[in-house]
DNA sequence: GAAACGCTAGTTTTT
DNA sequence: CTAGCGTTTC
């Protein structure tokens, strides 16, 4: 069986294991994309279940991708099961029954964006200041209540104090607008699909029916919904294969239940447990690294990853002066392991906030590194994309309100506020939508006439393309409306860098509906809803030869040869928000571990003593994560010494940290330069007998070696002990 | 109706 | 510090 070749026992189980409850604990790097695809092989080839009854769910579209791809190389041939995100497959559900629901089967789903605009909108309305209530807020408190399917009228039976009221009430009248605009947001996708199974025992059945094999990947991130929605289905047959790593469940914050993970076993009696331990992917040192951290945290399965992989080269742990040092030093270290023939996608940088990405912006850009950040400003979030996609929106479906709002003064056509006002009232008073409300004379005649014409000749671009959707391609449609709409020649008219820019995001937007068209017929509603589920995340090549900024977030299921982790600080790295309890702390914890894991090869933490955060600089103190790594797995010149380990917390330089160093530009920061030689990790071996040189003391002969110290006598500068992995000491 | 000014807040964010 | 917003001003 082809299938089976090069996967080890506990693999080759989990393969095999096809009925019944699941659960396969799979560490970091244990090969789980490998033993799920060709699990799914298996049940294809080796058990003859039709691809009909399967069902794989991920929670991003590149999970979701790379799994098809992966079982298509398998199968040699189309996956047609269902393999996506847990959002695409409610959303398809949803799709053939949203009427039972009481939506149209055309219903459009917002994105936050869209949400924050309608939560606003209703707040202006109900006179509530986003002062006092800040929309992101409401937003969170909200998606809460979803996720625990509580209605409006439900939050509304639960007040405890003004709060709550002014959240209910606002999440009313949020409700009332996306079922009046007959949208969903992301949560509604799963709340109203588990709602369908719940009260339609038809399509219950049907879908139990039909999923009879279930296998869900990154189960330790799943929610309240999510889990309800799976256990839903596989409840008849019970073949659910749930696969994830409770230590890296690091979105509890956006809803992820751990408890999930952890109850398995509870919630599907019987169920087989497998753990994959043995790691593919780094050296000892940094597996063990990583365990000493996460071991702390209590709530855990208990398991420990092992390699047959060498050790490799010690942790390093760099303290810097100050936040651009650190910066200094990464890219200089950069620029030194990259003349050992790396590419520089063989780099990550992952922080903990998206803010620490600038400063590695400008050190890298200053040493002509080629980087790419990933996350920040998502590019479907860019204003002018949101504009474009508003209009294609507003094609697809005229009532789209929230889309018309967006769109119907940009660019700037002379309808402001009032005349918006005015227009929403007559719409409301006549019952009919807004889009149509400018097509009638009678309600626009009472705009004024510069508003009234513009609003006019608007709508009837809109509506010439509604009119013509079904002959013309999703581009021919973009093409028309970046002209017509006159956004183009708005922004050419700008003529400023950013308009410029702008510009070139429009266009490169054309090429992604290219890139769509190409895969095969598309329709505006069908490119609509892909776009919609789409994040930035998707977008990073790997194949791009840069350095790569993230969070450590983003790069939860990456792997990179070297990883740097830099603002390894008290307050920021764990954040001061998650200092208060035991849970935010181990969930900091989780998500340092996945950062350390994603490095193969080499690993380095660094921190700064001095950091400018918000135009205000800080002393820092070094990381409780810091603590505790097993200092016998690290190296470099911010390492404590083992005997005062206890003394970590009160900061003094450090002896060689170089405190005395004066701040250089890096232009000629010799200074700088020499503290990066200094934290040079030598991975050479030494033995007595050997001739080396040394950086500073010339050339010498190694009369013994002992661990990692080496002694060397050297023909000028006499005999010196040195740490053989620190020291700039060279064969000859 | 639009530009200019000034204030404030500021983890993480798979969909 | 700086983006994003709400306010003022033209």
């Amino acid at each position: 069986m082809e299938y089976l070749k090069g996967l080890n026992e506990k693999q080759k189980e989990a393969v095999l294991t096809t009925e019944g409850p699941l659960l396969i604990l799979a560490g970091a790097g244990s090969g789980k994309t490998s033993t799920m695809t060709r699990r799914i092989a298996h049940l294809v080839k080796g058990c003859n279940v039709p691809q009909y009854n399967i069902l794989a769910v991920t929670f991003t579209n590149k999970a979701a991708g790379e799994m098809r791809e992966r079982v298509e190389a398998l199968l040699g041939d189309d996956a047609r099961m269902w393999i996506m995100t847990f959002h695409a497959a409610c959303l398809r559900i949803l799709r053939r029954d949203a009427e039972r629901l009481g939506y149209t089967n055309s219903f459009a789903v917002y994105d936050p964006v869209d949400q924050k605009a309608v939560i606003k909108s209703v707040m202006k309305e109900k006179g509530i200041e986003e002062k006092k209530f800040p929309v992101a807020g409401i937003l969170s408190a909200i998606s809460k209540a979803k996720e625990s399917e509580i209605s409006p009228y439900t939050m509304k039976s639960m007040i405890s104090n003004y709060r709550d009221e002014v959240v209910a009430s606002i999440y009313e009248g949020y409700d009332r607008v996306l079922k009046k605009n007959n949208a969903m947001d992301f949560d509604d996708l799963l709340l109203n699909t588990v709602k369908l199974l719940k009260q339609e025992p038809d399509v219950l059945e049907h879908y139990q029916e039909r999923f009879r094999y279930i296998m869900v990947d990154e189960y330790q991130d799943t929610n309240t919904l999510q889990y309800k929605f799976i256990s839903m289905l596989a409840e008849q047959y019970q073949n659910i294969c749930v696969v994830g790593d409770d230590d890296q469940c690091i979105y509890q914050w956006r809803g992820a239940d751990i408890s999930n993970i952890l109850n398995f076993e509870k919630d599907f009696p019987g169920a087989k447990v497998i753990k994959l331990e043995q790691n593919y992917r780094s050296t000892g040192n940094i597996l063990a690294a990583a365990h000493s951290v996460i071991s702390n945290n209590s709530r855990r399965k208990d398991k420990k990853l092992w390699t047959q992989a060498e050790e490799g080269s010690k942790v390093v742990y760099a303290r810097l002066d100050d936040d651009r040092m650190e910066a200094g030093y990464i890219a200089q270290e950069i620029d030194r392991l990259m003349r050992s023939g790396r590419k520089y996608s063989d780099f990550a940088i992952l922080y903990r906030t998206n803010a620490q990405s600038r400063t590695f912006e400008d050190a890298l850009s200053r040493k002509d590194i080629p980087y790419r950040v990933v996350g920040g400003v998502r590019y479907y979030d860019r204003a002018e994309i949101k504009d474009m996609v508003a209009y294609m929106r507003l094609v697809a479906n005229p009532a789209d309100e929230l889309a018309l709002m967006r769109v119907i003064n940009s660019p700037k056509r002379g309808i402001g506020q009032s005349s918006v006002e005015k227009l929403r009232n007559a719409a409301e008073f006549n019952g009919i939508t807004m889009f149509d409300a400018l097509l009638d004379e009678n309600i626009t005649d009472e705009l004024p006439a510069k508003a009234a014409a513009a609003g006019m000749e608007f709508a009837k671009t809109i509506a010439h393309y509604h009119e013509e959707v079904e002959n013309l391609r999703v581009s021919d449609i973009y093409d028309g409306l970046l002209v017509q709409s006159g956004y183009l020649k708005y922004l050419e008219e700008q003529n400023t860098p950013e308009a410029d820019g702008r510009t070139e995001n429009l266009m490169e937007f054309k090429s992604v509906i290219f890139d769509f068209e190409e895969e095969g017929e598309l329709s505006l509603s069908e490119f609509l809803e892909k776009i919609a589920l789409l994040s930035d995340v998707d977008n990073h090549d790997p194949d791009e030869d840069a350095v790569t900024l993230m969070t450590m977030h983003s790069a939860k299921g990456l792997e990179f040869p070297f990883v740097f982790m830099p603002g390894m600080e008290d307050g920021l790295f764990p954040g001061w928000r998650s200092l208060d309890s035991q849970e935010g702390i181990e969930e900091e914890r989780r998500l340092c571990y996945v950062g350390m894991t994603r490095a193969k090869e080499r690993l380095c933490l660094t921190s700064a003593g001095y950091r400018v955060m918000y135009g205000q600089g800080n002393f820092t103190r070094e990381s409780q994560f810091l603590r505790e790594v097993d200092p016998k797995l690290l190296t470099g010149d911010g390492v404590f010494k083992k005997k005062n380990e206890a003394s970590l917390g009160e900061r003094k330089p450090l002896d060689g940290y170089g405190a005395s160093q004066p701040y250089m530009p890096f232009a000629t920061a010799q200074g700088a330069s020499r503290a990066v030689k200094k934290k040079v990790k030598n991975t050479e071996t030494f033995s007595e007998g050997d001739r080396v040189s040394h950086g500073k003391f010339g050339e010498g002969t190694v009369i013994k070696v002992d661990g990692n110290v080496a002694v060397v006598r050297f023909d000028t500068a006499g005999e010196k002990k040195l740490a053989t992995d620190i020291a700039p000491l060279k064969k000859i």
